[in-house]
DNA sequence: GCATCCTGCTAATCCGATTTAGCTGAGCGG
DNA sequence: CCGCTCAGCTAAATCGGATTAGCAGGATGC
């Protein structure tokens, strides 16, 4: 940027001592003996000047920009993201680094380049990250580097991931269900595999579908139903609807994703039905929707500022990055959405 | 990162000729006379050994770190600060530059040690960012920098701002409840000062408000009433609940932001009342909710790609950057909400 | 009294590029 | 044949720090 800045050479100058002995005393170092009256006079200079170190220089002989890059497949069309980029960089922040986000959208050329213009700007790591939990495959430019896998699995890439707990979120809202004295007509919207326009597979679905369904069993209780569909709105207001037309009065729906659930709400209200009076609702996700809509859903929180916080906690522990899976616990938000069963 | 890169000495020598020579004809500068042949050797000796120039080498010597700053009071607990970003990234991403994002949080010390790490890492320009539409006071180390305000202004600090264009989206608010064919029974919920938590003042409101009414009154309308409230979805539904209660029957609804919508949706609904059967509602913002509501909700789409990506563009455009408002236009998001008057 | 050690400091090199100044040899005019 | 120009290239300096190697001088050991 435009007026010359205070360099080291200015300090050492203005403190008289060598450009070496300003270096050691600015970074405190103790293996090189300085005395205290030197140091002393150096950090004063530098604070007389209003000394700042320029961090791309250090970088060029330090091999150590403090800089991370994020490459994501979209940050902008999930509501999440913001969390997890918060995550990241406030962890980041704690040690003095700074992180380059990128977006690549799917589009795999977009991705190598993005890598790119992170590697030629010499990141320390790179988080490769997904907005929905999946496979991926990253691309070749970070194979051998310190990358950490953010919300994504890749196996047989040897780099560290981090994702939420689904199974484990399953279970606990199976748990919150048999607490609330629920053992039947319980219905899953949203299923398995949901979001088909992943080819690469949705990891949630299946792992929330089967903690749910374990616990469930071991509850004494079961599903009456799954119903398959995308998680939007519009499919959870339809499913329901139809559902409902159908003649299926269920007392608790286990929406797969706060969009299901928002349209399970549409469908029961235009219904007549009343959420949690005649039908409870629990969900996934805990997107903003989900503690304004009328009443508050009860969800199981998707943890992205602790997913961003973890991705850059692992890169700045130091020591090698050990290909192991990080599971994050997901809160449950309890709300008004979960009560008794109808009727009893 | 990791093994030793490739580097511009490399090429050189691969290609038998000095790393001046080598210099040049990779960065294609034609001012210093160099032969086809040895370009030719130089191109194709990089290509053979996967050459990538050092940015941070580079810019050590040249001072463009190809690289923007992005502070911003937050980022995360706004839904349109993804579409910034994004408008942003796509932008710099076009001239090979990349962006550093950071949030303050609204902390004046986080903010200047944010703008400081910034500087140290030499960025080429700061974009300083607010989520809600405000003037704002730059912390004293952007002064005399390449800066760029987005959806903010700082009347005596030179530097341009991108801001949505709020007077002529209330304007239009106003031209399209007119052409529905309102003209009585117009209410605005959520007034001008909302959001009494930012100090500093907010411009979005009063501009909406100002605009929307000017335009009424030339089309020989006027509002019924203006309800101020903060600009919140339990607001919403609270005031008009309110209004209803106490006997208003308002034909239709300028809602200052499309939370205030969706609480204003809620009563509606209780009240028995349908949008836009009874009650038409257009809004601003046009948040993700706006599209996924039922009927979707007529709003004036708050620019945010738009603003990030000008931000962007008028730091790389080169040449000074003066201290000009740039005003983005915010469209109409034509969908369900809004009809003709009731009886009518 | 001399070798050794330690303290406190500095000169010089390096990191990977860009850029300035200058060198060499061919071509050309007179 | 001499001096000049010019095309084509290279040596060396530079950017702002970190780091290595080493130097001066006093204290210490024997």
């Amino acid at each position: 940027m435009s007026e010359r800045r205070v360099t080291m050479a200015d300090v050492a100058r203005e403190a008289g001592v060598s450009p070496t002995t300003a270096s050691f005393a600015l970074s405190g170092r103790t293996d090189m003996r300085i005395s205290v009256a030197s140091r002393e006079r150096v950090l004063e200079a530098a604070r007389r000047l209003g000394y700042r170190p320029n961090v791309t220089a250090r970088s060029l002989r330090t091999k150590s920009t403090q800089t991370i890059g994020l490459v994501s497949d979209r940050i902008t069309t999930t509501p999440f993201a913001g969390d997890v980029i918060r995550g990241a960089m406030e962890a980041a922040r704690r040690q003095d680094h700074l992180l380059f986000i990128t977006e690549a959208g799917g589009d795999r050329a977009a991705e190598s380049s993005l890598v790119h213009a992170l590697l030629d700007r010499q990141v320390d790591a790179v988080i490769y990250a997904s907005m929905f939990t999946r496979y991926v495959t990253p691309p070749k430019e970070l194979f051998g580097r310190p990358v950490v896998l953010l919300n994504c699995l890749a196996p047989g890439f040897d780099a560290p991931s981090v994702v939420p707990d689904e199974l484990e979120a399953g279970r606990d809202a199976a748990r919150a269900l048999l607490a609330a004295g629920h053992t039947q007509g319980i219905w899953a919207i949203g299923g398995h595999q949901a979001v088909p326009a992943t080819p690469e597979g949705i990891i949630a679905g299946n792992e929330r579908m089967r903690g749910l369904e374990e616990v469930l069993r071991e509850g004494g209780a079961h599903l009456d139903g799954v119903v398959e569909c995308d998680w939007d709105t519009l499919d959870g207001y339809r499913e329901v609807s139809a559902l409902l037309a159908a003649g299926t009065r269920p007392r608790a729906l286990v929406c797969l994703a706060d969009r299901v659930s928002f349209g399970a709400y549409q469908a029961l209200g235009e219904a007549g039905l009343s959420v949690p009076g005649d039908v409870s609702v629990i969900s996934f996700d805990d997107q903003d929707i989900a503690s304004v809509l009328r009443p508050a859903l009860t969800t199981l929180k998707l943890p992205h500022y602790q997913l961003g916080r973890l991705a850059v906690e692992l890169i700045l522990r130091g020591g090698p990055l050990e290909a192991v899976v990080h599971r994050v616990p997901m809160p449950l938000r309890e709300r008004a959405s979960l009560g008794a069963p109808a009727g009893e």
